[in-house]
DNA sequence: GTCTATAGCCCGATAGAC
DNA sequence: GTCTATCGGGCTATAGAC
């Protein structure tokens, strides 16, 4: 986990993602960065040096942590057709990485954002969602989907899919949300389904 | 607002009102007893006799307003019959709340409780949830609802409504959930409709 | 019960050697 | 670029008068 670093980027790298794992574990202000230093083995002087201020590492963190997330939901969409097909990739990525690594999808899902850093739109009025409300949109158009606001639909749909994965963050739901996939999609689904 | 206090009970109610709002607006660990002293009027010594410290003011808002929204649930589920009509009196209730209270509604859903009171349950397996989670078991049961488990079904119609106060609260949605409220418990009950 | 004053601690950030 | 040592400030909590 500690290898030795000699490259500066890795050492980068590793403060972003120890800082990450701490700030998701005990929240933002339960932090200190001496507690970053014997974490992640890099010294205090080499963090204010690359990021500045405390809040600097933040930043650091929450644009690397949405820029993965929207990269990967764009090379997932480019091999989808349909709209159902579409939406089941959101569900299923939001589901895999929860599993897989559930303290990105906490970060994402579950931080006061605000309390920390100033400037940044909540994560639900982020590219990955508009996406998702624009295939809404185009479902309802093309009448796969019932006729109504796109939005409350968007909100309805990831409302099923992002409450689990909320639950399960939480440790109120004990199973793998792969196991339940299929069962939450049919949920969402038929929410908006027409 | 601020209208003199004569009776310690007042002002112990002072305080707790003082600070969930505090709570919520810049979270736990933004706000100092200082703070809450200029804001609430009750000296220090007050505070520290009443609650004996920060997390013991913390624990009582917290116990206050899970009780108040526990005691309002059980109030309106008291007039319904079906099962239809008890999940509408919990759709309703919250997105109530959540328009006339938002402070209240936000200190339930947004808050992350655990980074500052130990050994409290997640919001959502208290009390209120648990009953949501069992009027949906019965609908199943009587095949109102579609079969499967009431667990997932009840994350489904939770997660279309609570996910509509959620964004609500952020700021995403602009207007009051009032407004919608019919068309989001369709969807609600769309997911989980026989 | 309520107040003021202050002790004691830990944090974020800086300075300056290497 | 990276380190150690340290400053200044704001916090929680206590002491003790009223």
């Amino acid at each position: 986990m500690k290898r030795r670093e000699i490259n500066p980027q890795q050492k980068v790298a590793q403060v972003v993602q120890t800082a990450r794992s701490l700030f998701v574990t005990n929240g933002y202000h339960n932090v200190s960065i001496p507690q970053i230093v014997s974490e992640s083995g890099v010294s205090i002087g080499a963090i204010y040096h690359h990021f500045g201020n405390k809040q600097g590492l933040a930043k650091s963190v929450h644009d690397l942590t949405l820029q993965q997330f929207q990269d990967w939901f764009n090379q997932r969409l480019a091999s989808c057709q349909s709209v159902r097909e579409k939406l089941r990739a959101f569900s299923d990525l939001v589901l895999e990485v929860t599993d897989q690594d559930p303290e990105m999808m906490e970060y994402m899902l579950l931080m006061k954002h605000g309390e920390f850093l100033s400037d940044v739109p909540p994560i639900c009025s982020t590219e990955p969602f508009r996406q998702v409300q624009e295939i809404i949109g185009a479902g309802i158009a093309g009448q796969t989907l019932k006729e109504g606001d796109s939005f409350l639909a968007a909100v309805a749909f990831t409302g099923v899919i992002l409450r689990a994965v909320e639950l399960r963050l939480m440790g109120v739901m004990k199973q793998k949300l792969a196991k339940v996939g299929d069962n939450l999609f049919d949920h969402a689904w038929a929410s908006i389904s027409a």
